[in-house]
DNA sequence: ACGAATATTGACAGCGCTACCAAGGGATTG
DNA sequence: CAATCCCTTGGTAGCGCTGTCAATATTCGT
């Protein structure tokens, strides 16, 4: 005897099809591409699956078609409200779509990344998005073997796995660099927290736009391999301070960094932006209506986690973008803490 | 004949079965229950499958087996870093699990809840965890229908669905507003942005513990729907500073605002905590390393969503934690923002 | 109006794995 | 020594759906 329901109770598509009397097949159909289907029958079976109330089973249908409907996202960070902000356009245009997201924390490590990627590969992911282009050559090479639309996001750099979206993170320390030289700074600090290779290109910009102003000390540079804070902002500031004295302003590789300077400078009662000037990363909300409005680099969060998704999901629907990378740009955001010192 | 292989060319459990000389249904349960298998079993199954390098095919595994190994995770933002630490929590618990987490983002919508709910529903997840106390009865009764471990996070409250891990709401705005009347200030202001329910389990806080000192004014209370932000914090409190000019003290649902108040009293010379106490909510990272320090109530987010892991997980393997409802608390951290006047 | 092209539809045969139940084998007991 | 138990193992029979390809309706051009 035919079961008629599933082993759960819910109606299976078989049912489905018989209340509007087509094959399953067709009813199968009618789930993944209604255009195919006659308008006549496209209404029996719509109506013949509300009212049984009928959900197509993903697993069935993954085992079945050999693929999966997910996006494998992975991140280095869940703190870093860097990531939350991608993640949120990653969500919100996932959410309004067929697929669902995959997330996974790397944590900051490579190895830990090509070990998820393992685990990904093994659920036959229909797109994957990966941050950075730093994976190892096992990381690549496993990606390549994936056989599915891969989105690089939050830098743009030379040989893309696939896709990319993101902007020039050396460009970006280029022009904060500038912006502070074009003010009358010279003894302009840089104060990085976990050095990640996204923030190191960040300093490659500072480095670099300093030695070609003659002005590179490395004196001037304070690190830390520790996760970046508020706190940690106005520790690093401290030691530089100890070490310039005469330190005239500071590029802080994020916002988190620069408001922690800016108390610190609150604390020792040095004048912003008159006797040091503050420049930050990433333009969080926070920034403008500080007091005074901290200067930083605006980037677009939020649209490259849009932009990922939909480049992968148009590639896994054969629609391949024109232009497989995308940049995003950023924006120096100028503001009070980084005025001239005459102005 | 036999296929040996998968249609995209991994080995199957039958191969590793043949590899090893055992049947299917042994490699099988080596997956699942190692210790089901005698020791020489074991070791023959364990270097086949590495030999072949065979990972389990989970649709297959679902299909067959009828469940998921998924846990469904309900927030309603991306954005506020309240529930990044939540998430974070929920991950580092689950990566290390055999479950895999399957997010997704209400938008603070009970509607889109329920529609995401229904979406859960049909995947069969091992189990849920969902934010606040405050569903629809249509989320309760499917909820209740899913049959599978379900935690509430974020708040405690009356007649659980399943298991909760929070603290109360209420409770903490009673600490802070006692705080701030123990400080001897009378004319204490509530802002609040995107009145939540847990929010407006703070704000009841708030009114009861000033209606019980006698000092409840409507307008010293200033609300809106918007979400929130630190630059909403200071239009908010420039609005209560309109109504009330010889406001003493303001108590802010969360850190954001808080932070927006203090650059607010920044820019119009209000010294805090002489002339303006403040008190924010939740201890973000920044609040001890403003200056002034900034009181707030602690919360402990990213042991919430450890927790809620744990239970979930625990209650899926038939090991229920003996109390269904963990109250995880909250910390009053009274710093310099708050002080007495006099102090 | 007729054949060709196109749009719809259906039958068959699994996808890779596990639930269920039964059987074999060794240890234990009276 | 037989009866009993438990531990380990295997056979059978699908889980609910879709790929492939052939079969059938429909439309079109001349």
């Amino acid at each position: 005897m035919g079961r008629k329901r599933t082993q759960s109770g819910e109606a299976r598509l078989t049912e489905v099809a018989k209340l509007a009397g087509v094959s399953p097949i067709t009813a199968s159909r009618f789930f993944r591409n209604p255009e195919a289907l006659s308008a006549s029958k496209r209404e029996r079976v719509e109506s013949a699956a509300k009212e049984l109330g009928y959900v197509p089973n993903l697993a069935a249908r993954a085992l079945a078609s050999q693929r999966s409907e997910v996006i494998g996202v992975m991140i280095p960070s869940l703190t870093n409200n860097v990531f939350s902000d991608v993640l949120r356009g990653i969500y919100d245009v996932a959410q309004g779509s067929r697929y669902s997201i995959q997330l996974v924390n790397t944590r900051y490590s490579i190895l830990q990344e090509e070990k998820l990627l393992r685990l990904f590969q093994a659920q036959k992911p229909a797109g994957l998005i990966v941050t950075g282009i730093n994976q190892t050559a096992e990381s690549r090479a496993v990606m390549q073997a994936m056989n599915c639309p891969i989105v690089q996001i939050m830098e743009i750099g030379p040989e893309p796995v696939d896709m990319m979206v993101g902007f020039s993170h050396y460009d970006a320390g280029i022009a904060a660099i500038s912006h502070l030289l074009a003010q009358g700074h010279k003894r302009i600090g840089f104060l990085g927290a976990r050095m990640d290779p996204r923030v190191q290109r960040r300093f490659d910009g500072y480095r670099d736009a300093m030695k070609a102003a003659g002005l590179l000390d490395q004196r001037l540079i304070v690190t830390t391999p520790v996760p970046t804070s508020v706190t940690m902002g106005g520790t690093l500031f401290a030691d530089l301070l100890t070490r310039v004295p005469d330190l005239e302003a500071v590029f802080c590789v994020n916002d988190d960094l620069a408001l922690g300077v800016l108390f610190e400078c609150e604390r020792r009662q040095i004048p912003v932006p008159e006797k040091m000037a503050i420049v930050g990363f990433n333009d969080l909300e926070f920034m403008a209506s500080a007091v005074p409005s901290l200067t930083s680099v605006r980037t677009n969060r939020y649209e490259m986690g849009r932009h990922a998704v939909t480049m992968v999901t148009e590639a896994i629907e054969d629609r391949r973008p024109a232009d497989p990378v995308i940049d995003l740009g950023f924006e120096l955001m100028i503001r009070q803490s980084s005025l001239a010192k005459g102005a």
